[in-house]
DNA sequence: GCCTTATCTACAATCAGTGTTGAAGAACAA
DNA sequence: TTGTTCTTCAACACTGATTGTAGATAAGGC
């Protein structure tokens, strides 16, 4: 995701307003590295803007996903994530127990399908999930199995 | 996932009983390649079985995934599906379009986190999804582009 | 300043999935 | 066969994330 000033000019070159809430947001996701959801989302730029809505944080998200901003992603964890790291592709961490999700920085092959294997499938993308417990959610598991 | 015949043994070596709606559900996920949704199974369930609820399929399918015959996956497509092919692990194709979810039938090299790099995290499993186009929908988005 | 777009509030709707109830039915051990 | 226990069913309410709607207000951009 571009910086703040960045994202501003992108929304004006195509022709969306530029508003305190989108500039908002734009801070908020900076720099965020939780992968938030909309409502963490809101929740974060309420600090900054007591009366932002929720359906605007919706909106704003959306459109800078389809801007290629940020990413959506379904991880599985019953809320979609926003991720504002597209630049390079990478796999993520997810823990079972409370959400978590984190970047995996390490180098990772570039997954091929051989020839043949993909059924007909145009494939466009690639994602490597690893699931498991975070490091908080280890130590409070590891006191309800003593 | 094993026959329908050792699940209803396992079936009453734990305690639960063996009835003609989960014998049903045994048969219909034998074989099933298609990741069928709990909607999917009860509408093939109600085919030799109409009065089958829903709810049962549901039960039945938790059921199944507690005993680890099937896994349940949320792949994204808004429904949970299950994968009666428990026994190795496997890529999945997704249909960005459509849903469909097939098995990639590939070897994949073991992904492993270098050290240092899991960020604390206990790692239990890792997954790799390819999104793309299903044969039939890339098709039909053909016609839409021309 | 004018036109357009965005935002807000407030509410309803969606949709997969879960929970509840009570009554009826079936499995299974004795 | 009998009795206990589990399962199923129907019908319904509920959750929770997300989307949709409305009209009124506000603000951006030229
Ligand atoms: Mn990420
Ligand atoms: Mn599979
Ligand atoms: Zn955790
Ligand atoms: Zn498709």
């Amino acid at each position: 995701m571009r910086t703040p000033g960045e994202l501003s000019e992108l929304f004006r070159a195509n022709g969306r307003k530029v508003t305190a809430q989108r500039q908002c947001i734009f801070r908020v996701l900076e720099g965020d590295m939780t992968h938030p959801s909309a409502e963490a989302v809101h929740i974060a730029a309420t600090r900054e803007m007591e009366t932002i809505s929720l359906k605007t944080v919706y909106q704003t998200l959306h459109d800078l996903a389809d801007l290629g901003e940020i990413s959506s992603l379904d991880l599985g964890t019953g809320m979609i994530r926003f991720d504002p790291n597209v630049d390079d592709p990478h796999p993520h961490l997810v823990c079972r127990h409370c959400g978590k999700v984190r970047d995996l920085v390490a180098a990772f092959p570039d997954l091929q399908i051989p020839d043949g294997a993909d059924l007909g499938f145009e494939v466009g993308s690639a994602e490597i999930v690893f699931r498991g417990l975070c490091p908080e959610c280890r130590q409070s598991t590891l006191q309800l199995s003593t």
